[in-house]
DNA sequence: GAGCACTGC
């Protein structure tokens, strides 16, 4: 029988089990004599649940102080404050709690703190020397995330601070990283800092090298560890949706060819968070599963081979035409080797790479570093209302190009955010700057539309615009009948007008259905009427939380939150207003020229604007993944609402 | 007449 007691002693035996329990008292004494430590562990080894709490015994939450632990995630932020919480048998938003975007479980009483590097980047808009804390751990940092490079910049600099203001004590830092070539970095940046190694617990995997086209070669592996190896499950990863659907459906057509007894496969196509709980399920009984799955966090259960083509998507951004675009790329040493793990969670494994060990040795050493490869503008506005005046001098861990930084400079400036010698522009600038989980441009629509008084349908706009596919895709065999639905919607003007009233007729409803009905009867009600209306449940409710933070935060502010009626035409200026960078004017054989790069365009197909190609129109997005490049989520303007200014050296 | 990886405020 599982006693109160005897499950406190499983947990004890587990915690004691973990390698980093057996160099606790070494470990607490770097982080005493140290300032800065760096920390080099791989995941398991129990770095997240442990130091914490080691960190708490040793007397660092004296005095009301707390130590904070930075995550990448969400999921992985609220998995390790439970876990915690438990182990230290209290309940979850007393001493252990997690804070994450509409969820924060921390209160007054809580000493060891989980949350995103993002929630903790917000925290220092509000208390720039993090008084509260006398400890930071920055976890998974060789993710380098844009927000975990600026985080251990910020951080070195409150350390200073701290020191210098004599309040609140020593900041401790620590930086905790699975890998051993960022850890070097880090230490570096740090001038010199500490590094202790906390050994891993890992089992074998063996490698093999193969040469072939890689989804043949994937198909023709997967095939040969079902029919030769011992059982296990087996995870292959690939670059995207199509890949992984299309190779299920290959499987699936190969599974015919053979004989009835060696059938027991089961191909599950994992894309993005969709149809987690089919692979978290153990395979039926006798039956061997093989996931096909781009790059994901979650940890899968069962695993003993893995197969592994060496591509991945990555981002990109070319800031001289402010364009992003994804491109099949080689993966680095060090996601090939994080890939390889996956065979060895639970024992001996396999990894079966489908390239020559000639390759793999000229791959690049790790993915490059967020902040080198995205839009700057966000990141700098925010580091401009943290004080840090000289963005050009600012002391990145890697410095993106001087054009990428005067290129963001450059925009925050003409959304008004800066004055023309780049100093915050006041008060514009620090209101963008709040409005933190928006993109500047999304900020500087809410700021714009206070003054055409339609800030009521900005907040919808931007809210919408902030959650990906609102509506389901219509790849599926209802196809046609999705289509007339969305023309339900459809407005004449375009995409935003469009979403305002998905936006509205589902809120109505919400309104309605909610005086009568009890709540699991609300989201049954809701969820049906999405269904019906191929609209995306999650990303609504999305849109929904959303719409509620940044009216929280506009009314902070003093904005009257007001709404035109029906005079759209007061909105659609202001959105011609607002996004007039990302204008585009159609040519004379119908394509559509963008004003700001140049760039040849053409309007997305599952746009309303497909068919009527208006002369010109403003876009949000610019999509680069084929020959083409299209515009997505468009409204149609009169040119002559653009700035003039701006656009008077066209003809 | 197309089709984009992951994560986050």
């Amino acid at each position: 029988m599982w006693t109160y007691h005897s499950i406190m002693q499983k947990i004890e035996e587990h915690r004691k089990s973990l390698p980093i329990a057996s160099v606790e008292k070494p470990l607490i004494e770097v982080v005493q004599k140290n300032d800065i430590v760096i920390i080099v562990g791989e995941t398991g080894c129990g770095k997240t649940t442990q130091l914490p709490q080691f960190l708490f015994n040793a007397g660092f939450c004296r005095e009301g102080k707390m130590v904070g632990i930075s995550q990448p995630s969400c999921i992985a932020a609220l998995t390790a404050a439970k876990r915690v919480a438990e182990e230290c048998d209290v309940q979850l938003g007393q001493r252990v709690g997690y804070s994450i975007r509409f969820d924060d479980t921390s209160s007054s009483s809580t000493r060891l703190k989980y949350m995103t590097d993002c929630l903790l980047w917000r925290e220092a808009l509000v208390d720039p020397l993090l008084s509260r804390y006398s400890v930071i751990i920055v976890d998974e940092a060789h993710e380098r995330t844009a927000h975990t490079d600026v985080l251990l910049a910020f951080l070195k600099k409150v350390q200073l601070d701290r020191s210098k203001a004599e309040i609140g004590g020593v900041l401790k830092l620590i930086i905790m990283s699975a890998s051993l070539v960022d850890a070097r970095v880090f230490s570096e940046y740090y001038g010199g800092a500490n590094v202790f190694y906390v050994p891993g617990r890992q089992f074998p995997v063996n490698i093999f090298y193969t040469e072939t086209d890689y989804v043949d070669a994937a198909l023709v592996t997967i095939f040969q560890i079902h029919l030769e190896e011992e059982q296990g499950d087996i995870l292959v990863f690939l670059t995207g949706q199509d890949e992984t659907e299309s190779l299920e459906r290959l499987v699936q057509k190969e599974l015919e060819h053979l004989p009835e007894d060696k059938r027991n496969l089961l191909p599950l196509a994992l894309f993005s968070s969709e149809q987690q709980m089919r692979v978290f399920a153990p395979a039926p009984f006798g039956f061997r599963k093989v996931v096909l799955s781009t790059d994901t966090s979650i940890t899968i259960p069962g695993i003993r081979y893995v197969v592994d083509p060496g591509f991945v998507k990555a981002r990109t951004y070319d800031p001289s035409k402010r364009m992003e675009r994804l491109d099949v790329v080689p993966a680095s040493k060090a996601l090939s080797l994080q890939r390889s793990r996956r065979a060895g969670r639970e024992g001996p494994g396999k990894c079966y790479r489908l390239y020559r060990e000639m390759e793999f040795k000229k791959l690049e050493d790790s993915t490059k570093p967020e902040i080198m490869r995205c839009n700057l503008s966000h990141v700098i506005l925010q580091l401009k209302a943290l004080g840090f005046d000289d963005i050009l001098g600012f002391d990145f861990i890697d410095k993106p190009s001087r054009s990428a930084i005067e290129k963001a400079l450059e925009e925050l400036q003409l959304l008004g955010a800066l004055t023309d010698d780049w100093k915050l522009e006041e008060p514009a600038g620090h209101q963008m700057a709040r409005l933190l989980p928006l993109d500047p441009v999304y900020s500087r629509a809410l700021i714009l539309a206070n003054q055409f008084n339609c800030l009521e349908e900005m907040l919808i706009t931007v809210a919408m615009l902030s959650v990906e596919s609102i509506f389901y895709d219509p790849r599926d065999k209802r196809e046609e009948e999705a289509r007339s639905t969305r023309n339900h919607f459809a407005s004449v003007e375009g995409d935003h007008l469009t979403y305002l009233s998905v936006y509205r007729e589902s809120n109505e409803l919400l309104e309605q259905i909610k005086a009568e009905n009890s709540e699991a009867n609300v989201d049954q009600i809701m969820r049906k009427w999405c269904k019906d209306n191929f609209v995306n449940s999650h990303s609504l409710k999305h849109a929904r939380d959303t719409y509620r933070q940044i009216r929280g935060n506009v009314e902070n502010m003093g904005f009257n939150v007001s709404s035109c009626g029906n005079d759209m035409l007061e909105y659609l200026r202001c959105l011609a207003t607002t996004f007039f960078l990302k204008a585009a004017q159609r040519q004379m054989d119908g394509t559509y020229r963008a004003l700001e790069s140049g760039e040849i365009v053409h309007i997305h197909p599952a746009s309303v604007l497909f068919s009527s190609k208006p002369e010109c129109v403003i876009f949000n997005e610019l999509v680069m993944q084929t020959s083409n490049k299209y515009i997505k989520n468009l409204t149609r303007i009169d040119p002559l609402w653009l700035p003039p200014h701006h656009y008077n050296s066209e003809e």
